[in-house]
DNA sequence: AATTAGATTTAGAATAATTCTAATTCTTGA
DNA sequence: TCAAGAATTAGAATTATTCTAAATCTAATT
């Protein structure tokens, strides 16, 4: 895989979100540098980082994916109220499923819905 | 809520699948006895039994949406070669969870990706 | 039986995320 | 410098799902 400059900036854009952005904010921080990057062009870079392990990636269930600078597996904690996302890394999970279920898995995607502190507090929201 | 017929051969239809079914295929099946079923109404009933518990949906990654006949949340194991879908029951997974975590849990979605005996034997698809 | 309010259905348009296509441009090695 | 291959671009296409507005149905009430 040839390193473009297209690709390059959207690598330095994902390692340093101190977020997890969707494609389409991903999009939108490029054009700030490279005005004529096209959002084809952001797809096809985010998926081309993300397959080859650079960036992970969270497949959200009813929004846009989200990219996250962080390669290695973990699981996401997505409030149900305000959306906000909390990385969290559940230890030996991998493992412990793999023994449980008696297969070898490949990948697996969690998603955890709960009400954040921030939103259990500010009760009339 | 009121049970139309139109909601009565669909809860009918998810309930006698042996599979999970997309939107789309329920909808396939639902004109052979309904021709003028419109698709929305299918989607409709499909989200009204879902939210009030009387079937299960499936939030798949990069995939139309499943549902399957028992609302009674368990997990599934899908083949990255075939697709097919294996139902599983983690035990006491949302507990456990919910005390690794030491946070209290809406709901989750747990999709793992494995490759099923039927297509690791078979080797060169 | 007629009326009415409210819910549901219908058809099709709208939306939104993502992928595809084809033409163009860039890179790199010969 | 040239050619081959890869990447980019712009915009169309795709797909799942939701939305909208008009029409229809339902159930309760008169």
């Amino acid at each position: 895989m040839v390193s473009t400059k297209q690709r390059t900036l959207i690598l330095d854009i994902v390692k340093n979100m101190n977020d997890h952005l969707s494609a389409d904010e991903i999009y939108i921080l490029a054009r700030k540098q490279m005005p004529g990057i096209a959002l084809a062009t952001v797809y096809n870079n985010l998926n081309a980082l993300y397959n080859s392990g650079k960036i992970g990636k969270i497949k959200m269930p009813e929004a846009a994916d989200l990219y996250d600078r962080s390669p290695v597996l973990h699981d996401h904690l997505i409030c149900s109220k305000c959306k906000k996302i909390k990385d969290i890394a559940i230890p030996n999970f991998l493992n412990s499923l793999q023994e449980t279920l008696g297969e070898e898995i490949d990948s697996y995607d969690l998603n955890i819905q709960y009400t954040c502190k921030n939103c259990k507090t500010s009760c009339c929201q």
